[in-house]
DNA sequence: TCTTATAATGAAAACGTTTTCATCGCCTAA
DNA sequence: TTAGGCGATGAAAACGTTTTCATTATAAGA
């Protein structure tokens, strides 16, 4: 047990009242009893217990993050996003990652009741309806990467579907016909928006017949065996859009195993320009997300919700991207 | 407002301790009336407040992390380790990013009273005993990347000092004399330490007097300018050891574009093998600290604590590195 | 000098839980 | 039958705060 306020009021000579205006400064006490307090509480160690600061308060200045995961740069450039902008405006962030388990997803939520004053989600899942009942309805909420048509939160999304659609359209420009895609798992919402983008670009410029697919879980190792499957089989493609850049990296490892060239036999395009990117060998051209942005955006969002005493607002935000010409794509 | 324990019972027409028992089962209660308990939550979309709840088990299930920071690779992957072994357990955690700030620090510190069961402080600065002080007491505490003479904390370290000495050791037994360094800040603990087992190892093989010394930020940029600064003066080094991959990879950029080559007219060591690292052109030589097994270890050893119920036993745990040779030192 | 406002403080209620203690049937063993 | 045990429940205290309300003492206005 740590030191109470009654420690410290005891000590001081005072009631508790007083040491919890002392510490609040929400009322005037003399300078003599104050010193008092300050000296008592610096001498026991006190610090106020954080718990029953909420419990009367109701608010925690706490945000929860519900994640797919922490590691990676993707995740890692969100965090940095929201990281920044929660500590100016002195909010603490608890994390909790659902590892696209729906039972650790409920039992996360469930955990926060009570500690956080808004909540960002990061849904892995494409989650229907039931997600209403599950998330709280007291306090404000904001949706990443889900399906904008959610009727009850505020979203923020990025815009995938047409950034895959102009790294697609740049390959096509560049005089591709036979475009492969490595896409992502089924169950994730940005995955299915950029595979999306890349069936509308094919199928505009007639090319419908050319798609080729191959499936990765957004991880070095699973691009590269993505890409050393649509090597093996079938007519080779001439251009690889790559729905994000760690499979684009694995994918690139690949083709140089097979004694492939890129971007002379192989053009290759990812997505999300992660901070390897410029350094992969070729450079990889890539739809640039900003992803400190968009955490930003998400962080402010939340904030300012829980600041206006807001509840679900349903506001739609999307950020949005940038074609980075680099040498994987030949142009 | 949420929905509070009483409205659950009300409406159910139990008494509150039964609501308890039923959520807890911590007692045995009426299959029919646990029923009707477990309808009437979720009729009111009922989760128990965890402040409430912490406030009387004096217990959070959560382990407060004090990190100077919560992006890039290094973080990135420290975290990947602590989280994997939270989750395990079915801990919270709860992260607040210090940026060096010493007033930040103190204040974070303060945020987690309460909140934690345990906490795992990174201090990005060389702090005296005045962090004693700020330390809460009363709950277990792990330091990472701290002095290890530290007298009263579990401490969790990578053993800079004697991997920088393998690194600029394995570039002396290359051949190579005029070796210089590029540290970290003087602040960082560790990134003294690894100019010591620089020093040493120059030392020892009668090298002082070939000694150079630029110092850097940790990251790419300030890798970069570092290097150039060392090429721009006096005699030109034949070896580089930089005391981080983020800073190696910005002072081999460097080197490019002075028209050198590396490894044929500079020999590059970093230290870490950030996933980067392997993908650097050349590939870097580096030492490989395992920072999710940093993590991991770290992250386990609180649990332990806070299970035990043990407060500071200051134990000390140090995880080993590895010399993995790549293209950039050219041997 | 007598209100009356105000600065400074304390007592106590409230926040939403868990948990101890008490109560009340009911069943079983004697 | 009755004593004892136990299953099922409720009442109330406790956790460590903040905040409302009440109480003093003091200063200012008449």
């Amino acid at each position: 047990m740590g030191k109470t306020i009654k420690d410290v009021a005891r000590n001081a000579g005072v009631s508790i009242s007083t040491v919890s205006r002392v510490f609040n400064n929400t009322a005037f006490v003399d300078e003599p009893t104050r010193q008092k307090v300050l000296l008592s509480a610096k001498e026991l160690r006190y610090s106020p217990n954080q718990a029953a600061r909420s419990l009367t308060k109701s608010e925690t200045r706490t945000i929860g993050l519900i994640l797919p995961g922490v590691f990676g740069e993707y995740f890692s450039e969100v965090l940095r996003g929201m990281d920044m902008v929660a500590a100016n405006d002195d909010f603490d962030i608890i994390i909790s990652s659902s590892k696209n388990v729906r039972a650790k997803f409920e039992k996360s939520i469930r955990a926060m009741a009570g500690r956080v004053d808004g909540l960002v989600v990061m849904s892995p899942l494409v989650i229907g309806p039931e997600l209403r009942d599950l998330i709280p309805a007291d306090i404000p909420v904001v949706l990443l990467n889900s399906p904008e048509q959610h009727p009850s939160f505020d979203t923020v999304n990025i815009n995938n579907a047409e950034g895959a659609f102009v790294a697609v359209h740049h390959l096509i420009r560049l005089g591709h016909r036979r475009i492969a895609i490595i896409k992502g798992l089924e169950n994730s919402y940005d995955a299915r928006q950029r595979y999306e983008g890349y069936r509308t670009a094919m199928e505009t410029h007639g090319l419908g017949t050319m798609m080729r697919v191959a499936a990765g879980a957004y991880t070095i190792p699973s691009g590269r065996t993505a890409a050393a499957e649509l090597l093996a089989s079938g007519e080779r493609p001439t251009a690889l859009f790559v729905s994000n850049d760690a499979m684009a990296v694995g994918a690139m490892e690949a083709i140089a195993e097979q004694g492939l060239s890129v971007p002379r036999d192989i053009a290759v395009v990812g997505f999300d320009d992660i901070p390897m990117s410029q350094y992969a060998k070729p450079p990889l051209t890539t739809i640039r997300v900003d992803l400190h942005l968009f955490g930003e955006t998400a962080m402010k969002r939340i904030v300012a919700a829980v600041r206006d005493k807001q509840k679900h607002r349903t506001e739609r935000m999307m950020v949005g991207f940038e074609l980075i010409v680099r040498q994987s794509c030949g142009s």
